[in-house]
DNA sequence: ACCTGAACACCGTTCAAGT
DNA sequence: ACCTGAACACCGTTCAAGT
């Protein structure tokens, strides 16, 4: 005992901060991530990790550094079509183990390098598959945040009261002003028809979109599509 | 004078206190826009707020009603195809007017009455076409945010140096790095060369995808798909 | 070279008090 | 009924100082 010195406290630097930060939100949540937590949990004064990232936003950047870097590269010898999918629907497993990580991603104003090689690797792969630099270009935007296996889904539901007959009063009154979301609501819901929108197969609709894009790509691709011809 | 009060003080109200804030937004941006700020900004103190709305969430959700309300309804008449696409490039008007808006709406977790109204009216229009309830249901999954007339593009790109040389040389390391992401990047820009992605048509980015899914949409629309022979 | 302690200028929100 | 003042428990970040 020369020491009181911990595991924990030995040996600081960028990596170790980065993958503290990163168990730490996935532990308390993104918004309970504060210098001042993620200090604690280190054993470490806050300032102390200043010396290690210059402020917040570049803890953030590498938080997603970390995440990016766990995505599996697609099989080699697959076409465009399945390369591309493939390696988006990779990218989503490795989100979907960071439930915070979409919100951080889409509030990043500067690329990190791992976050460039993703979107190298997309254009490269459209690009030996055929695509024209401009449909590549469009195609590319079209994908948006999609490239990362995520795109934030709009279906908020109001909180329901915990009175049952409010509930009901509720629920009458939002079917009178609002039938066609019930009605679609509750068709897709066979479990839990009490919350609006419950039940859905967030995976299911991520596949369904993403193919739609990718068909929509093809037939593009195929009629040798240009934005001059169509723009 | 009989009254130190200006008109600024007087009769403040909810919708007084949601268009101050929506202002003071569109001024200063989002992330300067404080309980305390707007406060100030209507002369009164900060805790004065909090008898219009119960905390900053709900000052919030307040801010995207007044946007959505905004929002100009489609022009009677139209098919489903041109109702839904007037629809959604309306509420792109309306969004782009404010740009702090898609990143506030995109937080919201309890939808209000006019956000409902929006997704009513979208829903209606496609049952209208004649879409299966089941379709409607995927379909509008798949605009997701989309149905705001935002997305959130992710073409970020690094901080080009002040100094021209040092600029050069991290433009060469780059273009070695990333030759396609340069490629795509330089083809389309005609007036910006050294940012790289600059130069896009957002507008034209939105349509070409929106329109890419939509002709997805009549396509499965007209084959009489369902996920039960799909999924 | 790396970590610390105290301080600064902010937050959102509470509570009890004023008019 | 509506607004105020002071306080609480937080933030990110600075600076000068320690080892």
């Amino acid at each position: 005992m020369s020491s009181p010195e911990t595991a924990s406290r030995r040996a600081l630097n960028r990596d170790r901060v980065l993958r503290a930060a990163v168990a730490l939100a996935d532990d308390v949540g993104i918004e309970a991530l504060s210098m001042r937590t993620l200090a604690e949990r280190l054993g470490v004064v806050p300032m102390a990790l200043y010396k290690h990232v210059a402020n917040k936003e570049q803890l953030l950047d590498g938080m997603v550094e970390v995440i990016v870097a766990e995505i599996e590269p697609p099989a080699a010898g697959a076409d465009w079509k399945d390369a591309v999918r493939q390696r988006i629907l990779a990218a989503r497993r490795s989100l979907l183990r960071h439930r915070w990580a979409s919100q951080v991603i889409e509030s990043r104003t500067h690329a990190s390098p791992v976050v460039l090689d993703h979107m190298e690797s997309l254009i490269a792969t459209f690009r030996a598959g055929g695509f024209s630099i401009d449909l590549t270009h469009h195609v590319m935007h079209a994908l948006g945040t999609r490239m990362w296996g995520f795109t934030q889904e709009v279906f908020p539901t109001p909180a329901p009261p915990a009175d049952p007959d409010a509930r009901a009063a509720m629920f009458e009154q939002f079917a009178a002003r609002y039938p066609r979301i019930i009605e679609m609501a509750t068709a897709g819901a066979h479990e839990e028809e009490s919350t609006v929108g419950g039940g859905c197969d967030d995976q299911f609709e991520f596949e369904f979109a993403l193919d739609l894009l990718l068909d929509g790509f093809e037939r593009l691709h195929e009629q040798g599509w240009t934005s001059f011809r169509a723009g």
